[in-house]
DNA sequence: GTCTATATTCCGATAGAC
DNA sequence: GTCTATCGGAATATAGAC
């Protein structure tokens, strides 16, 4: 039996990444969890409040994804990420990155801050692991690890994006061409 | 000197582009124009009927882009592209892919359908530019054109969200990269 | 085409009881 | 920790005068 607090961050998290951050209230979280607004006042008195929790609980989510990963080699850790951003295609999603970059006026600077460490992390993890893979030769690419790290993440999550617009077929094809550029 | 109704649409794409379609009201175009709530709705009774004239703005914006670089060889018309985006990124703004991508859930269809004609429009002068670059050796890339079109595209969109969460030199970064990907 | 005025609804947020 | 009740404000939108 899951908290109501971490019920909350869970269905916020879900709001911000189908709805956008702008377009929920604190109505479209009081009624499905059957409470009212007030109580999910009591838990996070302001609306940035919850983006907070909600950026830190992907913070997390990122250190177990990590962790889960580490004993693979890093062609297959690549692909688990990737397939990572599939599960977010089908489930209607966006990267929580596109989410709230669009919204990024709106936020104050402690949730912007948050989301930067995510973000740097994020580009770290994919720069080491294809800095890894190189390395043992299983993977190629051109330029640095740096480079290939923020195109791959640039490519994968605005294709959560192009997917919504232009459907599905977009999103398999850039993923595609994500794995064939490093691993010919 | 330009209509009223002109003035509301390009400053409607500013506030789509800058705080997002659900985080700005009719109030932030009254206010800058010096006119009342009630001259906006006279151009635009509902929100949407403005979000569709964004749309059909950037249609016929792209439209002038593609006549306006026609002459020039496939690698140039890239660059001029990418170009486009250093602007947009330097400004603050968002592409209005990504934006709408992000609040697409609240969109109606007729809006939907607009960006779906654009996006595709987009996607397919990509393709046919760098198809032409290819058959003439100015360019170089592995996979197809329009395998190719997606990623640059996903690429440089993505590339000035990501810029308001880590800053601008990741977007030079990302744009440096394609640029090398398809002119070795 | 723009105005004043207003209707309606919703939103984020708080006070105080239980 | 959740409730009822409510406040103040803002948002979308419309009616009718000029």
């Amino acid at each position: 039996m899951r908290s109501t607090k971490a019920t909350i961050i869970e269905l916020g998290d879900e709001l911000i990444r189908t709805k956008g951050y702008n377009a929920f209230s604190y109505a479209d979280i009081s009624k499905p969890l059957s409470i009212k607004n007030a109580a999910v006042h009591y838990h996070f008195p302001t609306k940035p409040d919850l983006a907070l929790s909600v950026v830190e609980f992907h913070v997390q989510s990122f250190e177990n994804f990590v962790e889960k990963v580490s004993q693979r080699d890093a062609l297959q850790q690549i692909k688990m990420f990737l397939n990572f951003y599939t599960s977010i295609q089908i489930s209607g999603r966006l990267c929580v990155i596109g989410a709230f970059a669009t919204d990024w006026n709106s936020m104050p600077d402690n949730v912007k801050e948050e989301m930067k460490l995510f973000t740097d992390r994020v580009i770290h993890w994919l720069t080491q692991t294809l800095r890894e893979g190189k390395n043992t030769s299983l993977l190629t690419f051109e330029g640095t690890a740096k480079e290939e790290a923020l195109s791959i993440l640039t490519n994968i999550f605005a294709a959560t994006q192009l997917a919504r617009i232009t459907g599905k077929d977009h999103f398999i094809s850039i993923k595609d061409s994500i794995l064939r550029r490093i691993s010919k």
